[in-house]
DNA sequence: GCGGTTATTTAACTTAGGTTAAATTTCAAT
DNA sequence: ATTGAAATTTAACCTAAGTTAAATAACCGC
C-alpha cells in the first residue's frame, strides 16, 4: 500500500511560481494578460515573458495564444492561489508571532512562499487559527482555493461626508505603508472624508482628531467600507 | 549619505551556500575535504565538484589545490557559519515555537535556511532567548561566527557501568530520531549503560526501568556526558 | 621505480532562465 | 485597403549548475 497523501513536494521553480502569481493577480483585474505588462511586473524583459509562457503553456498551466495574451487554466490558478495563501499566511505570522511592521512583510513572506512546505502552512494557519485576511486585508485563500472577494470600495471613490471604516491597503511599497501608517490609517481605522478637491485633487479626512489629506492615485489603493451600509 | 549597514542580501547562491555548509562540515572532522568525499555527500557526480571548486576558489571562498582537496578561508567559513546558524535557530524555532518533532525540523530548516533575512534570524533568536543548541545537541554558531563545541563523548566510547546524559545525536534520518525517540533516548535523558558485546556488538543499558540494546554503530552517533565528570 | 587502481580533472553536452537585436504580427488611423 | 507604430515573437547568445565519458595524476604494493 502506497502513501496517500505524501503532499506535492516542490513541483515548480520558483520563477514559475511567481509567473503563476503574477498572471494571476493581472488577469483578476485585466480579465487577459498580456506579455508587456506581464515582463513590466515581472521586470524582465518581453522575450524572457514569450518564452516562459511557451513553457507554461506546454505544462498545461496556462491557456496561450500566441500575439494574443494569457490565461492560467485550472491547474494554473491552483498553484497560484497556492502561493498566494503562503504569502498571506506568513504575512500575518510575521506580523503576530514575530513582531514584525505591517510594511515589513511583503518582502520577507515573498522569499519564503515558495519554499515552506504543506506541513509549515498547516501548522501556522492553525496557530493563526485559521484567519481569513492578511494584515494588509488581503484575503487568505483556502487550502482548497477559493478565495472570497473583499467588500470594500477605493476611498478615492467615497463621498465627502461618508464616515467609513479602512479594510484593505493595496499596496507593498514600505515606504508608502509606513506613510499610511504615520497617518493613523491602520486596517479597521474609522475615517471621515470631509472633502473631496475636484479636478482629481486631493481627498481630505479626519481620523480621530486629526485632519490630514492624500493624492486621489494613493487614495484609490485604500479601501474602506461605509459603515451605515456595512451594518445592512 | 549611503545607507551603511544595509546588510548582505543574498550574496551566494543556494548552491554556494550548500557547498559550503558541507565543506565546513566535513573538515571539522577530517581537515581537509577531497573531491569524492564532498560528491558523496552533496549526491553529486565529482565533476561536478571539481567545477564548483573551482568556482568558489576563484571568489576565494576556499582554498583549493588541484588534486589535494580543498579548506574554507576565513571568508568562507564566515558564510558556512552564517548558514549552518540559521539551520539550527530555524529547527529550535520550530519545535519551540510551531511544535515540530525533532525528526521533522531537519528538512524544513534545509529548505529555510536560504531564504531568511538578517531580520528573521535575529527576531527568533531573540524569541527564543538567545539559545545556544538546537533540537539535537548541536550548537548555535553566534552571529558573528564562534562556535563553542560540544563536550560529549559517543555513546559507544562509554564504558559498562556508567551513566550519562545524552547531550546530542549527531544524525538527521526522521527514521533513526523516530526511533531513538521510542527508546526514550532524547536530549537531557540519563542512561546506565549496562553492558557492551565485544567484537563491536550492541550496547545495551537502561533508560529509567526499560533495558535497551543498539548497535555500535548508531550508538556513535549519539553523544554522551559522564554525569560525575560533568559535575567535575 | 614500475604499474595498475583509484581519485580527480577536463571536455563536450544539457537544461533553465535570462539577455539583445532582428523579424513579424496586430491594430488604429487615415 | 494601407501603412506605420507598438506589441510580440524569434533567433542567437549567455551563465549557472548539472551530466557522462575520456584523459590524467596520485598513490600503493611489489
Amino acid at each position: 500500500m502506497e502513501s496517500i497523501g505524501s503532499s506535492s513536494e516542490r513541483v515548480f521553480s520558483q520563477s514559475v511560481e511567481d509567473y503563476l502569481k503574477a498572471i494571476y493577480k493581472l488577469q483578476t483585474e485585466d480579465g487577459t494578460v498580456s506579455t508587456t505588462v506581464l515582463a513590466k511586473k515581472m521586470g524582465m524583459t518581453p522575450a524572457a515573458v514569450t518564452k516562459m509562457m511557451k513553457h507554461l503553456s506546454a505544462v498545461k498551466l496556462i491557456d496561450y495564444t500566441r500575439y494574443y495574451g494569457v490565461r492560467l487554466t485550472a491547474a494554473g490558478e491552483r498553484v497560484a492561489l497556492e502561493i498566494i495563501r503562503h504569502h498571506r499566511l506568513l504575512e500575518l505570522y510575521l506580523c503576530q508571532a514575530l513582531g514584525y511592521g505591517w510594511d515589513e512583510v511583503d518582502a520577507e513572506a515573498e522569499k519564503l512562499e515558495h519554499h515552506i512546505s504543506e506541513e509549515f502552512e498547516d501548522r501556522i494557519d492553525r496557530m493563526l487559527d485559521f484567519p481569513s485576511t492578511d494584515p494588509h486585508g488581503d484575503p487568505i485563500p483556502t487550502r482548497d482555493g477559493t478565495v472570497t472577494p473583499h467588500k470594500g470600495i477605493p476611498l478615492a471613490d467615497a463621498e465627502a461626508g461618508e464616515i467609513v471604516e479602512i479594510c484593505r491597503v493595496r499596496d507593498s511599497d514600505p515606504e508608502v505603508l509606513r506613510y499610511l501608517s504615520r497617518l493613523g490609517m491602520k486596517l479597521e481605522a474609522v475615517i471621515e472624508v470631509t472633502e473631496k478637491q475636484p479636478f482629481n485633487g486631493p481627498i481630505t479626512f479626519k481620523i480621530g482628531d486629526a485632519a490630514h489629506s492624500i493624492g486621489r492615485e494613493l487614495a484609490s489603493h485604500v479601501f474602506v467600507v461605509n459603515r451605515a451600509t456595512e451594518a445592512a
